[in-house]
DNA sequence: ACAGCTATTCAGTGTTACTATGTACTGGTA
DNA sequence: TACCAGTACATAGTAACACTGAATAGCTGT
């Protein structure tokens, strides 16, 4: 989509990431694969992979690796309490976000 | 708000400001106190007057100093039309994000 | 042996907002 | 007069994050 998609996602990805595990586990290239499904073309998957170490390092998720019968082990990524915790604080932050810029759509002002 | 918020600021206080232009012209004090009574509490003067710098080298705005009663000259901008342009590009990109999320947000999946 | 799909990793880059500070003009007050 | 608060703008340095591009590795089918 572009440069001002790429921008707007820094600190929405991560939120849409942990939304996407808050449902079930799931492991990078099949979160990459839903994404660009849902219309994300442009998102790399390099940034995944780099975002989910990212999370993982912070503690939001737990990983387990599984075997994959069509290529090399998977690592497997489900959300736990403090990324629950995290993810709420995100809808937060969203809402607040969203209702302004709402308003402001609406020529409010 | 925290960290949170700031990344998420990411790409879309420039749509937030050029919104703001896009009602009637302003200078970046004017801006800043505006933000800041909206909830923005955070958001540092210094961001805004980068922010505006940036928009003018990109030509989305007009400048013209103003003289002020109260201090220095006022930088007034207003948006001309490649800006206008812009910040059309930016409700849709914002309407992209903002349809998923919703999406995301109401268990959906 | 090789192509193609699955699956992960990583070094280097660009953009953006924040921190902290500095400059400058005006009016009020001790 | 000297000082301070409010108004108004600017900027150097930093941190965080997504992208680019490439490499590595396992499995299947021809």
């Amino acid at each position: 989509m572009g440069k001002q998609v790429t921008e707007m996602l820094k600190g929405t990805l991560e939120g849409i990431v942990l939304a996407i595990l808050s449902g079930r586990s799931a492991y990078g290239y099949e979160i990459t694969a839903w994404l660009r499904e849902k219309g994300f073309t442009d998102i790399a998957e390099g940034t995944i992979y780099a975002l989910l170490i990212r999370i993982e390092q912070r503690g939001l998720v737990d990983v387990e690796r599984v075997p994959s019968e069509k290529g090399p082990p998977r690592k497997v990524y489900s959300l736990n309490a403090q990324g629950q915790e995290h993810l709420e604080e995100f809808w937060k932050t969203w809402s607040f976000l969203a209702e302004r810029l709402e308003q402001l759509h609406q020529g409010g002002r």
